[in-house]
DNA sequence: CCGAATCCTTTCCGATACTG
DNA sequence: CAGTATCGGAAAGGATTCGG
């Protein structure tokens, strides 16, 4: 974000404004173990609903982050995989879960902390 | 994320939950850069509304993300500021900044091909 | 300059029911 | 198993106005 123009923020902002939602880099994260089918995706990830997960993995089909490779079999079978942009995504993205594990408690003392000394004054 | 339990998958949900927006993470990496003003902020995120920016600062302050500073002048002035914890998150977004900025353009043109591959059929 | 408050529209998203 | 369709409440978010 050094850039003396604005694209750098321009860019991200775009980039957020797809995959800066509360399920898409979950879903990469979880992928990023290897290919998974959508009932082991939602195994994995049991807050997110059917509906949503479809949606998310609409999106990141279309942005050509995730494959969707169905197997007509019976039951069928439908696998998800990163593609190599998806697999690009891998890092910065690990970074951030491993961020997230390390840092959970800190943020969440800091909510309740901030919380009470904004309630009293109800 | 390759825990035996689900523990990270719920951490970095909640986290996601969070700063799993549309400005959060931006404002972050925007901050990275060192202290700014409330009306620098939105210089540099024009695309913001002034009540996105107060709440979404507001949300990172709660969480313990940045610090706000009010120099009562007049007019008044008020500064953020990335807090330690804050510091901490930079790397992390920086990297995701960067791969956004680097891949745009293939997400752009992946987006349009699965438009038109699928817009036809309507 | 910074931001709180209100209003109002849009979008999100969970629940549920139904298909191949 | 892996979706799609529809509905209704909840939440997000823009525009505007007012205040310290």
């Amino acid at each position: 974000m050094h850039d003396p123009d604005s694209f750098g923020c321009r860019a991200f902002t775009a980039v957020l404004q797809r995959i800066g939602d509360k399920w898409s880099l979950l879903i990469v994260s979880v992928l990023a173990d290897g290919p998974k089918r959508f009932s082991e995706l939602r195994r994995e990830i049991p807050s997110i609903s059917q509906r949503m997960l479809t949606l998310t993995l609409r999106g990141l089909e279309r942005d050509g982050l995730v494959s969707r490779t169905v197997t007509p079999s019976i039951p069928p079978r439908v696998d998800y995989e990163l593609t190599q942009l998806g697999q690009s995504l891998r890092k910065p993205v690990c970074a951030l879960a491993e961020w997230a594990m390390a840092n959970i408690d800190v943020i969440h003392t800091s909510q309740t902390r901030f919380d009470r000394a904004n309630g009293e004054k109800v």
